[in-house]
DNA sequence: TAGATTGTTAATCGATTAACAATC
DNA sequence: TAGATTGTTAATCGATTAACAATC
């Protein structure tokens, strides 16, 4: 649904992703098409939901027929911009750090790593996926000449701040923020995605009650 | 907000951790009370949200006064159940398995991580934390030793199902689930928490494209 | 007491669901 | 054409925000 200054709802920006995942899936299946009515039962959520989330940003579909599985995960690609790949560093490559770097397919989703950041001696040298961890001290260097536009976020609290105002100052323009830094509140202009892991924890601890 | 069948909305308990958060940080920061304007300033929130969320489980301010800190963090941690520690195990332990499982604070939380099960040859019998990683074909007589309420699905989509009907014969009641298997749609009845570190990048791909 | 701030009700706003006409 | 399923409007539902009386 848009809202009144014309922009996509956060709700809806949310679980276009998941439908780009579910795509996947039922392309690696070899499904060609599907109705509303059947992904929604894949993905247990309603068929009026999906397509109203859809129709924020065209037809995609066929009436009588359903979505070609194929294209509408093409259309959705373009919409989540994972062709146009850019450029981010991690901040960050301790055990949370090292995992992302190591487990995400960054290319698929619209970025490319392009540098690892660590302040730790044990750590500057080694290597991650083929990538060598360079010094903290750099990381103002290296952003004036390689231009990053976005940062992942993986040091504790207490480093966070003066690294993002580094990464700011040297235009970088999203965050995906591991850490308990409340960017947004420092730099409301700047777009955030956080993770707070133990959040989420905390919410299956919650759940688990009963 | 109270939901007509007398449960707390899923908006509402997904904030709750996000506010516990924040006052350990006052705690930390020696600050012993706050008023709810404060406190959603900092948080970037409005002060009749933060008052409607708490007043959902309770009274924990006063009038003219504003909120302990400490008291209410405690309260918050009533809340979240994270007292009672109940036992979790850890299926899956490459890159990101291996990262939550050192990374995070389960007793804090309230969980205690009992059990590490991988199948990969290489990765049984090492150690993470001080705790040994178990193959993947002791998991269901682990299971019925020693009884964990809920289980980290730390392994590929492929992998998920299988084991998680194992886990489920053995009542584990919740998964904390980083895997793209929907466990929900074939056991409604269970409490899963998602985490898709990838459906989270997108959106940030999403965001940066203005 | 006066000032401050909560707890709570009422008003607004937005998101989801249902319904149906359009159309392949 | 008949059947199916979309795109889209309308109705419902729930969540957020604003306002204010209660009270420390």
């Amino acid at each position: 649904m848009l809202s009144k200054n014309g922009e996509i709802s956060i709700s809806v920006i949310k679980r276009i992703p998941r439908y780009y995942r579910f795509l996947e899936i039922l392309m690696n299946e070899g499904v060609t098409k599907i109705s509303s009515n059947e992904l929604a039962a894949r993905m247990s959520t309603t068929a009026s939901q999906i397509r109203q989330d859809l129709n924020c940003f065209g037809c995609f579909g066929m009436q009588g027929y359903g979505y070609n599985i194929k294209q509408l995960h093409s259309e959705i690609g373009k919409i989540l911009n994972v062709n146009k790949i850019s450029k981010m560093v991690l901040i960050g490559a301790g055990n949370l750090g090292h995992a992302i770097a190591s487990h995400m397919d960054f290319k698929s989703r619209g970025f490319s790593l392009i540098g690892i950041f660590d302040k730790d001696p044990d750590l500057i040298g080694k290597e991650i996926n083929g990538m060598t961890i360079t010094s903290m001290d750099e990381l103002d260097a290296f952003c004036k000449k390689n231009t990053p536009k976005s940062a992942i976020i993986c040091v504790p609290y207490s480093a966070a701040p003066e690294i993002v105002k580094i990464l700011i100052e040297n235009k970088v323009k999203g965050f995906w923020n591991f850490s308990h830094y409340n960017i947004m509140k420092d730099y409301p202009n700047t777009v955030v995605e956080n993770v707070h892991l133990s959040d989420s924890l905390m919410t299956l601890s919650y759940q688990m009650k009963k």
